[in-house]
Order: C-alpha cells, then sequence, then structure tokens
RNA sequence: GGGGGAAUACCAAAGCGGCCAACUGGGACGGACUGUAAAUCCGUUGACUUAUGUCUUCACAGGUUCGAAUCCUGUUUCCCCCA
C-alpha cells in the first residue's frame, strides 16, 4: 500500500509498474520524471495526464521532474506511430522547448522550500555534450540490437513493411539514457509515462542495471480513450491546446463542458484534483439529474481555472450562458462593449462600410460579395440556410431572406449572426 | 501473355438512349425534440441563382444521334479467371 499509487489507482490512472515500486515508494521520499516531447509550441490536454502524473506524485511528498525533449523531440519516438516523423529544425525545437517549459511551470510546485520542490530538466543540456562515437561506446554497448528490436514500437513498424530509420530506431537508448543520467546525476529512480512509453522507460531501467549496477522503477498510466472511440482531444479544430491563443479559454471550456456522461466520470478523476468523496457526491448528483450535467460542469471549472484562470473561468461561463442560454436581444444589448468583444473572442469577424450596409435591400444581400464569403460561400446557400430555419441575427431567428434589413444594432455598431447552433458571426458597420 | 469485367457525386451503390443534376444508404450540414447529449423524426447536400432559369458533371479523348451517364472507337487505371 502506497499513498500516491492508490491514488493513481483509484483515479483509473494505472496502467503499468514494475514489481517492487511500492515499496520503493514508501521508504521514503523519492524522485521521478515523466517527459514532454516538444512538436508543438503548446502542450495539449492530452499532456494534462502526465501533468496531473507528476502533480499526484508531488502531492504524495516526492519530487517531481518534468523532462523536455530537447534532444529526443530531434530523433521522434517511432511508438505507435505509423509512419516516420517528419524532424524539426533546431530554432522551431527551441521556441516548443521555451514554451512548454513555460506552460508546465503553472502546474507544478517549482518554488518550495520543501526538498520535494519540482524541477524542470532538458534532456539537450546532456545529450548534447555527448559525441556519436563516444554514445555508441558508453551507452550502446549495453543494449544488444535484438533488446531492442522486441520492443512493441519498433517490431510494429517493421511488421507493416514501412520499416524505420535508424536515427528513430535509436530513439530508446536516447530516452533511456535519460533515465540513467537523471539516476546517477539526480537520484532520479522512477519513470512515469503514458502507457506507449513502457518499452522505452523500461530500457531505461535495464541501462540502470547493466550501466550503474542499480535499479530503477517504472508506472505508466492508460491511454485516454473516449466511449464512442473517437480520439480524445481532438475537436473539428484540431486539437485542445493549452496556450489560450491557439484555443481560447471560453472554447476550452466548452470542450469539458461537452464530454459524454459515460466519459465525465473518468475524466473527472484524471483531470481534477478533487477527492474520491467530492467526486462521488457529484456523481451520485449527476446520476439524479443528469440533465444540469453536474459533471461537466465541475470538470470544466476545475480544469479550466487550473489551465487558464479564476476570470477566464468566469468569462467562459458568462459567455456560455449568452450564447446557449435562453438570452434574447435585450440581453445581448445589454452587455457593455468590452464584455461583448471578450465573450465573442475568437468569433469570425465582417467588416461592412455604413453606406453599403444601409444600402441593402434585404438580408440575403448581408451575405452576398459584401461579407466576402466569410458567413457564406453564396447567395443561395444562404437562401437555404434560412429555408432551413438555420440562421438568427441578434439571437432572433430569421425567417424569410428577402425581408428587409431593420436590426438594432448592438453597442450601435454590431450585429450578431448565428448560423446552425454554434457557429457565430460578428458583422460590424464601420 | 490469353480471356472476362469494372470505372457514376465526400464514400458506398443504382441507372444502361430522352421523364437524369442522376434512386438509395452512409457521412456532412441544418431543423424539431433534448441536457449545447444520445436515440428518434424532418429537411438540405454539383455551382450560381429563385426562377418555374442558366452553367459544369457520370475515368479520359473522340464518334454515332435531333438528343448519351446510357451506343461505338481509342487511351488510362483497377479487379477476376486461365497460363
Amino acid at each position: 500500500m502506497n499513498p500516491f499509487i492508490e491514488e493513481l489507482r483509484w483515479r483509473g490512472m494505472l496502467q503499468d509498474m514494475t514489481p517492487e515500486i511500492e515499496e520503493h515508494l514508501n521508504k521514503g521520499t523519492a524522485s521521478a520524471y515523466l517527459g514532454f516531447d516538444p512538436t508543438a509550441d503548446s502542450l495539449h490536454i492530452g499532456h494534462l495526464v502526465g501533468v496531473m502524473t507528476l502533480l499526484h506524485f508531488q502531492r504524495a511528498g516526492h519530487k517531481p521532474f518534468a523532462l523536455v525533449g530537447g534532444a529526443t523531440g530531434m530523433i521522434g519516438d517511432p511508438s505507435f506511430k505509423s509512419a516516420e516523423r517528419n524532424l524539426l529544425d533546431k530554432q522551431t525545437l527551441d521556441h516548443n522547448v521555451s514554451c512548454i517549459q513555460n506552460q508546465l511551470s503553472k502546474f507544478l510546485d517549482f518554488k518550495t522550500n520543501a526538498n520535494n520542490k519540482a524541477e524542470l530538466v532538458n534532456n539537450y543540456d546532456w545529450m548534447s555534450q555527448f559525441s556519436f562515437l563516444d554514445f555508441i561506446r558508453d551507452v550502446g554497448k549495453h543494449i544488444t540490437v535484438n533488446y531492442m528490436m522486441s520492443k512493441d514500437s519498433v517490431k510494429r513498424r517493421l511488421e507493416d513493411g514501412n520499416g524505420l530509420s535508424f536515427t528513430e530506431f535509436s530513439y530508446q537508448l536516447i530516452q533511456g539514457y535519460d533515465f540513467y543520467h537523471l539516476w546517477k546525476n539526480k537520484n532520479c529512480t522512477v519513470q512515469l509515462g503514458g502507457s506507449d512509453q513502457w518499452g522505452n522507460i523500461v530500457t531505461g531501467t535495464e541501462l540502470i542495471r547493466r550501466m550503474g549496477g542499480g535499479s530503477a522503477f517504472a508506472l505508466t498510466v492508460p491511454l485516454i480513450t473516449k466511449a464512442d472511440g473517437s480520439k480524445f482531444g481532438k475537436t473539428e479544430g484540431g486539437s485542445v491546446w493549452l496556450d489560450p491563443e491557439k484555443t481560447s479559454p471560453y472554447a476550452f471550456y466548452q470542450f469539458w463542458l461537452n464530454v459524454s456522461d459515460e466519459d465525465a466520470s473518468k475524466y473527472i478523476r484524471i483531470f481534477t484534483t478533487l477527492d474520491r468523496e467530492t467526486i462521488e457526491a457529484l456523481e451520485a448528483e449527476h446520476a439524479q439529474a443528469p440533465h444540469l450535467r453536474t459533471l461537466q460542469k465541475e470538470i470544466a471549472k476545475q480544469v479550466t481555472i487550473m489551465v487558464h484562470s479564476q476570470e477566464d473561468y468566469e468569462m467562459a461561463v458568462k459567455a456560455s450562458e449568452i450564447l446557449f442560454g435562453k438570452s434574447s436581444t435585450e440581453d445581448l444589448a445589454a452587455l457593455d462593449e468590452r464584455t461583448f468583444l471578450q465573450v465573442f473572442d475568437g468569433v469570425p469577424q465582417v467588416k461592412i462600410e455604413n453606406a453599403e450596409y444601409t444600402a441593402l435591400t434585404s438580408i440575403l444581400d448581408l451575405f452576398g460579395e459584401i461579407s466576402q464569403g466569410v458567413i457564406f460561400g453564396s447567395k443561395g446557400e444562404a437562401r437555404k440556410m434560412i429555408q432551413g430555419g438555420g440562421l438568427s441575427i441578434n439571437k432572433e431567428k430569421v425567417a424569410d431572406p428577402n425581408a428587409s434589413i431593420n436590426f438594432e444594432l448592438l453597442q450601435g455598431k454590431y450585429l450578431l449572426v448565428q448560423k446552425g447552433k454554434k457557429n457565430y458571426f460578428i458583422v460590424e458597420i464601420v
């Protein structure tokens, strides 16, 4: 029985672990690391699982290392990818590394005076010191190719005929060496990671045994899935990023709010730090009145606040109420301009000259060339949508495409156009 | 190498001289219902337009015909059978 492992277990975050890890963690403060691949200049919500794992580790009194793969990112992990990766150039990589480091610093406690202060490391710092010859002599010598080829991640690539380059093949050695390096220099005895990392991690423990004669441990977290089988963390717009420039706090909040009931129980355990009693109480509440979506709201709240801020959360709630609640034209008109623009941050905008606007004779004309195809590709398309009852302006449904234009402009200059349920556009009359 | 078959819109799949911008299913997009859900039901789905219209489509290039996705010739690709 180890508190950290128990915590992961009831949260459904335990996939696999090496045999003696519990006894090891029970001995006192241990150190563990978890790696992040700098494939982009922001983390996305998939990475959050790793972040939470480290967070629980630190909360259990242990010392977490967040490793950003400045070196491994140059190679590309073959794990469960179907094809060879494109390599990023050094400059992009540097940029990505610093962005990700910056984001990570928000989640773990890097400032505490306690001895389990979180630390940020970059494997480029030690890997870049290595010459190729030194590496293959000092590290490569300890691991056989047979061993490396027996990994599922490599086997799969060999079997499906696409093959993999020597570069990607050697990935597990680099990652394995990271573990050895941290074990040797930072007394880091545990590596945490997603279940797809198991093979790489074990190569690390193997290296530690052979090169250092020591023992080290591994624990993996399951891959996050969705009940309907589609990929977790994706929306029509692509990944859900932690960077507010890439995914607005509003969109971020919405993502969590739209999680299905089946997934909500699972996610609230993984992505929030709420304790077991609280979660079970929320689940009971949710079961009583599923339409209130208690679980989704709580997840969305917790995660939005953790990743963004209290203010961003409140703004997202406000925006959601306006966009999806029973708000009316009056409610819209009552917003001050600042709030209005914040709520509709990221919504596509069209600017129309006042003279042109007043010259329009029918609603349909608004979607002709004057709006540059932003809202509709053509007038015919707009007409169909209006006839299908799918268009609202200022929250009021437009029924007749030929009706004349007679809208109250919000803030004296905006029109809020809604296409379908979730697509909003702002027309600004200038 | 010989013989046979197929190529249709995002996908699958009908059509086999005019009634075909092309049945139907899936997907996508809208609507109703609902919990900003699932299930269900309804509508749209070549383009532009809103007239009861024009234009561009049924592998590609030619041809027959008043008229072709439908017939003929050639080309390309794919599948099957025999060697």
